[in-house]
DNA sequence: ACCTGAACACCGTTCAAGT
DNA sequence: ACCTGAACACCGTTCAAGT
């Protein structure tokens, strides 16, 4: 009968790289990293352990791979900001932002990413602000330490989710209890040899992960700004 | 400083914390992150696996403790900035620059301290860095917004560059040769959709992590003293 | 071309048994 | 109190054999 007429929505039942990622994809995001095994993902897609290598070369290039499709979908996303004031530092921000929701619903995104230095994630994360920080004037040789700066402090900042992410599965704990515990330990430490650390642990107890990111992001929007007026 | 006349240096043979660790860092710098086992472990301190559980609960202390030891060290030595001007900024760069210079060395403690979230190595840069920027005059609610955008960003660099260390081990390759070809690929890439990657190829080549890492430390720098001034 | 699944060479961790 | 080492329950990866 008619081979192509309608949307035979490709076979089940054949493997393909791509169904191997999203399947991946699932296993990364209900078991977390420690998840992600050949057997478990062999298992739902109801084949061996064998025949995703057909498909894929290693575990590694399955995870950056994994993270390579959030990261796509994530700046391919339309940019989230007022139209009135698209400033290219709004732009910044909301591409920065939309990063750390993405590995704040994907924790296991931000260590991959960490993994993938300077593969496909990174460009397209790299690209995206690229130009932005272009649009802003920053002179040639200068633009590559400002998207340079911009870029490891999101990755710096997503791998500390990623590890937060990891720690709330493994211990069952809540952030707010484990930031809770943390503030405690810390007001136990020297006053002579910690004054600091002991001063912020009020703060730390009280503070959004996602408002600090932010203002970090735009510490070096400001930087970036007064290096330029210079 | 000498607590006792010059005692005998604890017994070779007994296990002890302290043993473990210093067993592991050595392991580790030697063989990489992969290189940590508790077998090639119990090899080096000539005892069973079993043994080191009596000193160590799992392999994630282990592997805290051992980066917790890189870092206490990093974090005590002298601070090397010309006496003359010994500013905030330079002890902050200084302080920064040790960090880099420690993960360059030990490439698995920028994994590690990532992993280790809040505490003992966090708690220690954290420390130093705050401060400094106390020093700086900062007003206090703003203090833990910067103190946290410079510990995120000297993470994601020392992130970066332990997957950079992972690599070239695994790989056998040079960071130049690495840095040449990615730059090749770069170059690649579609003219329309990539223009910024594309023309950063270069200095992508030609670049100093180094000096980018201190140039992203500067940026933050001067976006922490225009909040200030404002 | 694509898949199967047993087998290999590892892991971290536990625990009865020793000293 | 501290150590031993076999055993358990896993891993990623390979590969002859199938279709």
């Amino acid at each position: 009968m008619a081979k192509k007429a309608q949307s035979v929505p490709r076979r089940e039942k054949g493997l393909s790289r791509n169904r191997i990622i999203e399947a991946s994809i699932e296993l990364l995001d209900s078991s977390g990293e420690g998840g992600l095994t050949f057997r478990a993902l062999s298992e739902r897609l109801a084949t061996g352990p064998g025949a995703i290598y057909w498909h894929i070369a290693s575990k590694s290039e399955l995870l950056i791979a994994a993270c390579d499709a959030i990261v796509a979908r994530t700046m391919n996303a339309p940019v989230a900001t007022n139209k009135r004031e698209a400033t290219p530092q709004a732009i910044i921000r909301s591409l920065a932002l939309g990063m750390f929701d993405a590995i704040d619903a994907h924790p296991w995104v931000g260590s991959a990413l960490i993994r993938a230095e300077l593969q496909s994630p990174m460009v397209r994360i790299v690209e995206r602000i690229g130009q932005q920080v272009r649009a802003l004037g920053v002179p040639d040789e200068q633009q590559w330490e400002a998207v340079s700066a911009l870029f490891s402090y999101i990755l710096g900042v997503g791998g500390k989710n990623a590890a937060n992410g990891q720690l709330a599965r493994t211990r069952g704990i809540d952030r707010s209890e484990f930031l809770e515990a943390m503030s405690h330990v810390w007001l136990q430490l020297d006053p002579q040899e910690y004054p600091f650390v002991r001063s912020a642990a009020g703060q730390l107890r009280a503070h959004d992960d996602r408002m600090d990111f932010l203002a970090g992001i735009n510490l070096i929007l400001k930087g970036i700004e007064s290096s330029r007026r210079r």
